[in-house]
DNA sequence: ATTACTACCGGAAACGTTCCCGAAAATGGT
DNA sequence: ACCATTTTCGGGAACGTTTCCGGTAGTAAT
C-alpha cells in the first residue's frame, strides 16, 4: 500500500539516508560494495525514488510538453512515438496536448502546460499567424522552445523541418518523367509556409523539364476537402493527368471519388501523395508518397530540446531539415 | 527568471506563510478581506503555487494517466480525446502513454505514472493474461483504475464496454440479409473477450438465420494481418460470400489484396469492418463499419474515474456498456 | 608517533507546499 | 468587566529527496 520511501531503505540497512541516496546517483563518493547492497536491498524492497520529491528538490520538473494541431492521423502519432522514445529514457516525462486545429486552444494548452512548470515545450502550430506574439514572450521568458513541421519563421528558436520544396520537386519530377505532364496539386492550407514551399518544388520541377506549370488548387488538408476538390475537378471535364496532393488524406479522397466515377488510377489519372501514411500501401491501388521521417523528426527535436535545456544561457537556435523518400507505388507509375 | 514563492509573497505581505496558503485553498479559515488582499498581490507578482510541491504534501497529483495499446489509428486517439474534454475541465492532467502493444512496455508505463502518483488510471490492454496479477495489486492497494474495450473480466474495477456481441450480431445478420450466406470472420487477436463476444454474436446471427456458421480465422488487428488472411483465402480457392473483419484495418487489407486480384466488392466478396475508422467511408468501394462511440468511451470512462476518486473508500465498481451503430455502406450491399 | 591525505559516511538544511495545533484577537452574553 | 466562544492567524512538522559540510577511519609518509 504505501510507498517505500528512501528512508525505510535506510533504516532497514541500518545506513543513512543520503547514503542509499548516494548509491543511486553514483556521483558521489561511496563504497562500491555498500552501493551494491544498497542497490539490492532496495530492489527487493520495491523502492524507487519518488520523482516528485526529486523534481522538488532538483528544481526542475522532468517534464516536457508536446502540442500538436491533432493526433487522429497517424503522423502525429508517429511523432509523438519518436519524442517520447528519447524524451523517456532521460528521464523526462511528456505532457501531450492536441489544440483541434484551433488556435485557440493552443492557446489554452500552452499555458496549462507552462503553469506546470514543463522545462521545454515541442509544439507544431495549428496557424502561423495568431499566436506568435504569444510565443515571443515566452521565448523571451526564456521557456526552451522546438518547433517543427508547422513552424513561424520569424521565431528566434530551434526548428526541426522537412524539406519540403525538395520531396515536392522529387515527387513532381517522378510524375512528370512517368509521362503525366499535365498535373494538378492540391496544395492544403494556403497559410503554411509549409504550403508555400511545396508549390515552389512543384513549380521548380516544372521548370526543369519545360513542362506548362499545372493548377494549384487550396483547400484543407482533410479526406473530404480531397474529395471535393477532385469532385470539382469532374465536374468542369478536364481532367488532369495527375494529381499530386500535399498530404495522403487528400489523395486518398481523390482517389476515392475518381474510382465512384469509373475512373482508373493511374490510367486515367494518376495520383501522389505526401507524408506517407500509414495505409498508403494498403490501399488500392497502392499509394505513391513522399514518406516524412516522423520518428526521426520526433527524436531531433527531443535533442535539440534537451540540449536548449541544458545549456540554458549560452544557446543558438539551429534549424534542421531532415531528408525523406519516395515510395513509388501503383498510383503513378506509367502502364502503355 | 526565479520563480516567486509562497514565502516571497508572505514576506511581502507581512503575513504567514500559511495564511497564504489559506488564500489559495479555501477550505480553512481566513478573513475575506486578506484573503482578497494576498490574492490580489499574489496576481501581482505572478505568484501561482508550484504544483510539484502540492504534489509532494497533498500525496496527490491531479494528474491522470492513460496507457492505450497504440495510437497511430485512429481509434485510440478519439477516446483520448474524449476523455481529455472531461479531465481537463475539472482541473486534471492527463498523461498519455502507449504501450507499443507489448504488455512489458504497458507494465513500464503504467509503474511510471503510478510512482509519479497519479490520482486514477484509464488502461486498454494490449493483452488479457499477461499483467493481471499486476493490476490486481494496485486495485487492492486502492488506486482507481477503469478498463475500457480490452479488459479482463475477473479484475474488480469499473469498465466501460463496447456491446460486441450485440454490434457483430447486427453487422453479421446485415451481410445474411443482403444474401451472403457464407461469411468467413476475421477475428483478430484470440485472446481477448472482446474478440469472443464478437464471435458469439456472428454465431448467433447465423443460428437465428439458420444459416451454417462460417469459418474464424485468427490473426491480429493490422492491415498487415488482413491482407495475409485474404491471400490465404485466395489461395485455397475456395472463396466466401463476404468477410467479417473484427476491424476496419483488417477490412482494409483485405480489400486491398481482394482488388488486387481482380475482384469486385461486393459482388465478389463482401466486406465489413468494425470500429469505423476515419476512412472507413473515403475508400472505394466505401466500407460497411460498426461505429463505436469513441468520444463517449472516453468521456464515460472518465466520469466513471472521477467518482470513484472522489467517492473513495465507499465505492462500487460498475460496468457500463455503450451503444454503437451499423454504417452501412457500399461494400456489403447486393448488387444483382 | 605525528601529520596529511584519502575514502566513506552521517547529519541536517533545503526545495515549496499543506495542514494540524495552539495562541491571539475579536465577539457576544451576562 | 469578565468569561466563553468563535474567528483568524502563525509556528512548525511533514512530504521524499539531494547535496553541502563536517567527521571518523584507515593509510602512508615523515
Amino acid at each position: 500500500m504505501k510507498h517505500t520511501t528512501i528512508k525505510d531503505v535506510a533504516r532497514k540497512l541500518g545506513v543513512s539516508v543520503s547514503t542509499v541516496s548516494r548509491a543511486f546517483n553514483d556521483k558521489y563518493d561511496i563504497k562500491k560494495e555498500t552501493k551494491d547492497r544498497i542497490l539490492s536491498v532496495a530492489k527487493k524492497m520495491g523502492y524507487s525514488p519518488n520523482p516528485i520529491a526529486q523534481k522538488l528538490t532538483r528544481q526542475r520538473s522532468y517534464t516536457i510538453g508536446m502540442v500538436v494541431p491533432e493526433f487522429v492521423n497517424s503522423f502525429f502519432p508517429e511523432v509523438i512515438i519518436g519524442a517520447q522514445a528519447v524524451l523517456l529514457k532521460k528521464g523526462y516525462q511528456v505532457l501531450i496536448m492536441q489544440s483541434d486545429l484551433s488556435w485557440e486552444t493552443e492557446r489554452k494548452n500552452v499555458k496549462t502546460l507552462v503553469d506546470n512548470k514543463v522545462d521545454g515545450l515541442i509544439i507544431s502550430l495549428t496557424s502561423e499567424t495568431e499566436n506568435t506574439g504569444y510565443y515571443e514572450e515566452l521565448i523571451a521568458s526564456n521557456m526552451p522552445i522546438v518547433f517543427f513541421n508547422r513552424v513561424v519563421d520569424q521565431l528566434e528558436t530551434s526548428k526541426v523541418l522537412f524539406d519540403d520544396f525538395k520531396w515536392s520537386f522529387f515527387a513532381t519530377e517522378h510524375l512528370i518523367v512517368q509521362g503525366f505532364t499535365e498535373i494538378t496539386h492540391f496544395a492544403g492550407n494556403e497559410s503554411f509556409s509549409l504550403t508555400k514551399n511545396r508549390i515552389q518544388g512543384f513549380k521548380a520541377a516544372h521548370r526543369k523539364h519545360q513542362v506548362q506549370i499545372g493548377e494549384i488548387m487550396y483547400k484543407g488538408f482533410t479526406f473530404e476537402d480531397g474529395e471535393s476538390l477532385a469532385e470539382s475537378l469532374l465536374k468542369r471535364d478536364e481532367l488532369p493527368q495527375a494529381v499530386f496532393a500535399a498530404n495522403d488524406a487528400l489523395a486518398i479522397g481523390a482517389m476515392h471519388v475518381f474510382k465512384k466515377n469509373g475512373l482508373r488510377i493511374p490510367e486515367d489519372v494518376a495520383v501522389v501523395g505526401f507524408s506517407e501514411s500509414r495505409l498508403a500501401a494498403h490501399i488500392s491501388p497502392t499509394l505513391t508518397s513522399v514518406q516524412q521521417p516522423t520518428h526521426d523528426i520526433g527524436e531531433t527535436a527531443s535533442n535539440l530540446l534537451l540540449e536548449q535545456i541544458e545549456n540554458k544561457g549560452l544557446f543558438v537556435p539551429q534549424t534542421i531539415v531532415l531528408n525523406g523518400r519516395l515510395n513509388v507505388r501503383e498510383s503513378s507509375v506509367f502502364l502503355r
